[in-house]
DNA sequence: AAGGCGGGGGA
DNA sequence: TCCCCAGCCTT
């Protein structure tokens, strides 16, 4: 599709006020303070993909506390860094980011690289972490693409209510072009850093505070009425979260993380099979899971669950987020 | 290009 | 209830 270009003038007026409006306005995340390590900026984009900064904060401070290095974090038992990711949700980025501080801890002495391409053939880390860490860690110029940036310059610069569809290579060429590209590093980093905040919390995908823009004035979308425009790739149907497979696989990740000893993989499937409609309804499981096991199944059954929970458990073993020894079901070590 | 993957909080 | 969130990886 055909993106408009703005008139040097008007870009460069949006610097100004987007330079001015986060200096005055940035949210004071502890990742932003002088002297954090890029390893610690790199956790934090890891943790935040997909998931409310707000949260990811006191998550991020005990893992940092913990595991300082790429190394420090490449030595720990994967069980603990489950246990640490506690319910940030997608667990598999805790697994990636062991991954990849291995690999930072043995092929770049143990230091963060600050190549985009560099980074991003490291586990866990797409286009948008790459070019956040080479950004916000390393000082350099490049486009840092997330779906708050996308949908700002959406806006102001396009006139459409919403990013269309998946990123693509001529997307990324045409936001280039409003990275600022002269002056110190501190002024891209911030144009990037300050593009991102406004689109988290003034140009937000609902609700924007138009009224309170920076922007506002250069603004197409404004000027043009706020036209609702196409969905952002909205899920034709929207699937519940009740019942599905995904709620399981916490349920059943949480008892892993909650147990103190392996868990008897032959629990769920009992358990869920007397709920599934059993002679007694009842069952006499024995151990320390038993209580965990039951409200987790409890919080979850529907028909079908004693066969689902075994399915799910086969894919969380093959994910490598559970493990499975003679004793029973258990994290990984 | 599409689908899977967590979980919590707000509208 | 539905939507949203500093995405990534595999078909």
């Amino acid at each position: 599709m055909t993106h408009r270009t703005p008139a040097e003038t008007d870009l460069a007026a949006a610097h100004e006020a987007v330079l001015t409006w986060f200096d005055a306005h940035a949210r004071g995340l502890p990742w932003r303070a002088q002297g954090t390590s890029a390893w610690a900026v790199l956790v934090s984009e890891i943790m935040s993909q997909q998931t409310p900064v707000a949260r990811v904060v006191p998550r991020w401070r005990d893992w940092m506390a913990r595991w300082p290095a790429p190394s420090d974090l490449a030595a720990a038992p994967t069980a603990e860094v489950l246990r640490a990711w506690d319910s940030l949700g997608y667990p598999r980025r805790a697994l990636r980011l062991k991954e990849c501080a291995a690999v930072i801890a043995a092929e770049h002495g143990d230091r963060v690289p600050c190549d985009e391409e560099t980074l991003r053939a490291l586990p866990g880390i797409g286009a948008y972490t790459a070019a956040a860490v080479a950004s916000f860690a390393c000082g350099r110029r490049t486009t840092v693409l997330d779906v708050n940036i996308r949908r700002v310059l959406a806006r102001v610069f396009d006139g459409h209510a919403h990013p269309k569809g998946a990123l693509t290579k001529s997307e990324t060429a045409w936001a280039a072009q409003f990275v600022p590209a002269d002056g110190p590093d501190a002024r891209h980093v911030a144009w990037n850093a300050g593009v991102m905040e406004l689109g988290a919390l003034v140009c937000t995908s609902r609700n924007p505070a138009c009224e309170v823009c920076p922007l506002a004035e250069q603004c197409r979308w404004l000027a043009a009425g706020r036209p609702a425009g196409d969905d952002p790739a909205r899920k034709p149907k929207t699937q519940a979260w009740h019942g599905t497979d995904r709620q399981l696989r916490g349920a059943i990740m949480a008892v892993l993380k909650a147990a103190e000893a392996p868990v008897a993989r032959d629990l769920f499937t009992a358990s869920a099979t007397e709920f599934d409609g059993g002679p007694d309804g009842t069952f006499d499981a024995q151990g320390a899971a038993h209580e965990a096991v039951e409200t987790a199944i409890l919080r979850v059954r529907e028909p079908g669950d004693g066969q689902r929970i075994g399915r799910l458990i086969d894919a969380l073993i093959a994910d490598g987020l559970a493990a499975e020894s003679r004793a029973g079901l258990h994290l990984p070590h």
